[in-house]
RNA sequence: GGUCGGAUGGCCGAGAGGCGAGGCUCAGGACUGCAAAUCCUGCUACACGGGUUCAAAUCCCGUUCCGACCUCCA
């Protein structure tokens, strides 16, 4: 598990290909992750790519390599300035409320803390020094209003990787040309508007446009070039090719390979911020465990679209619950810890652009033939199997035994133990005198306080439900 | 108008020329005092019309339907 894979095989959306991940530096990874604009709550999409990207950085890690995962937080913008109207506080407090929203939403799915997770505004140092090279090598202009941008025109190549035309993209209606040599050069750096918030630069008070942060962040954290960007397929026009033209510009070769993860969709479209709050994470986690969250978000290609419903939601945690039972039983019977090791069918499928679903199906063999094991008494094949589900799961971010998804502390539980332990003896004694009738009722007043009795061929075990 | 993606069984969801993914649900069986858990068996699907091929869910042509992006977006 040490040993660095050289088969890992990932997508990338330049080209259209999947083809053999070569890290720039050997035994290195650096990747960006545009992350959230924090105005609102995070639905289940959002963190879905989240969580798309963490088993990528946690594979990337199994397999070897030092990975320095960057997430940003965009806390300046057009949304964030328009909900402090609205909610009659500061632009910095929705920017703050709502990126404790998503921190919390993340823990709570498991999803690791990046290396580093800069954001917008404490970087505008590095955009104004991004913008004064692209002004001083010709590529962008500061046309004397106070808004800085860039000149698509003269970009030696652009939308390479949406493969449109300059010229057949719609022009926005709101184009204003009183600044702008042509209506799609797009704006690094916006004019202050007044009682907005603003930065001081060469060219006047301003903040910065949406693609500008992304651009100066990645080369703060990850330099001129780095392995991998990744983001929602939503950002690939115009924000990622507006990040390679800015990035390109200043002579840097930027980000070798693009991933993007699909959407989770409802009735077939794509989630939109106005469907109200059923589907933000925190509503969801009312209903199921973060946990069996994150494997439904999980158990889908991250190239593929997620059709959401309650009903999948709900079938996705009955299967998640069978693995975990099995790994229960395991450790109980083992009476061990159950050390992760990682399957070769589970690489196999890892080594193949991500290929969750393919690994899944793994699992459930696995699990089978540790059911199958347990029946048979035969511990060698138990512990070999028990240990690559965990390991799998770990990679997914799912495992059972991780102590971010304790739910009961270990004092507590030992009472419980003790306890039903007691009434566990009755029934098993009531059992022994054949007196079916009282031992059922302890069962069913086991059951309705939520306690599922299982009889096993070495007695009688207790899981909450 | 331009660009990109999709349609798979009751449901979710892989695959991408041949050797039935997997899960969930449902039905039957084994085990069990009865359950539960587990295991076994069954439910043989790929939008439509052509074509290529010994062989097509997969490739080609056409059609229908659905969705994404085109300067707010995971």
């Amino acid at each position: 598990m040490s040993k660095i894979n050289s088969d890992l095989n990932l997508y990338n959306t330049s080209d259209r290909t999947v083809s053999k991940f070569v890290p720039l530096n050997p035994g290195k990874v650096g990747i960006y992750l545009c992350g959230a604009t924090v105005q609102a709550p995070p639905h289940i999409g959002h963190i879905r790519s989240g969580v798309n990207f963490d088993i990528l950085r946690r594979w990337l890690t199994a397999i070897g390599y030092d990975v320095t995962f960057v997430r940003n937080v965009t806390d300046i913008d057009d949304k964030i300035l328009h909900k402090a109207v609205h909610e009659e506080i500061p632009w910095w407090a929705v920017a703050m409320k709502y990126e404790r929203a998503f921190t919390d939403a993340y823990a709570a799915l498991n999803v690791m803390p990046p290396s580093y997770e800069p954001r917008a505004t404490g970087h505008i140092t590095q955009m104004i020094q991004l913008m004064e090279k692209l002004i001083a090598n010709g590529s962008a202009y500061a046309p004397g209003n106070g808004d800085v941008y860039l000149e698509v025109r003269k970009l030696k190549s652009y939308l390479t990787l949406s493969n449109q035309k300059l010229d057949d993209l719609q022009s926005a209606d709101d184009a204003d040309l009183t600044y702008k040599k042509d209506p799609r050069d797009f704006a690094l750096w916006k004019a202050a508007k007044p009682g907005d918030p603003s930065w001081p630069t060469p060219w006047g008070d301003g903040r910065p446009g949406w693609h500008l942060e992304c651009s100066a962040m990645a080369h703060a954290y990850l330099g001129e070039a780095f392995d991998i960007h990744g983001g929602g397929l939503d950002l690939i026009f115009p924000h990622h090719e507006n990040e390679i033209a800015q990035s390109e510009s200043a002579g840097w070769a930027f980000a070798k390979i693009w991933m993007h993860n699909a959407w989770v969709t409802t009735s077939g479209e794509k989630m939109s911020k106005s469907l109200g709050n059923s589907l933000q994470v925190m509503e969801i986690l009312k209903k199921v465990r973060g946990i069996e969250l994150r494997w439904y978000l999980g158990s889908a290609h991250y190239r593929s679209m997620l059709e959401f419903s309650f009903e999948a939601l709900e079938e996705s945690s009955v299967n998640f619950r069978r693995i975990e039972g099995f790994l229960q039983r395991a450790k109980e019977i083992l009476k061990a810890e159950i050390e992760p090791s990682i399957s070769a069918q589970f690489a196999t499928a890892m080594n193949n652009d991500l290929a969750v679903p393919q690994a899944l199906a793994d699992i459930s063999e696995l699990v089978r033939i540790g059911n199958t094991a347990i029946t048979e008494n035969n511990l060698a094949a138990l512990s070999k199997s028990a240990s690559e589900v965990r390991g799998a799961l770990g990679i997914l971010g799912c495992d059972p035994f991780d102590p971010i998804f304790a739910n009961s502390s270990s004092a507590k539980s030992e009472v419980l133990d003790g306890l039903i332990s007691l009434a566990l003896e009755q029934r098993n004694a009531a059992r022994a005198r054949k007196d079916f009738a009282a031992s059922d009722a302890i069962r069913d007043s086991l059951t309705a306080l939520g306690i599922i009795i299982e009889d096993t061929p070495t007695g009688s075990r207790w899981t909450v439900n």
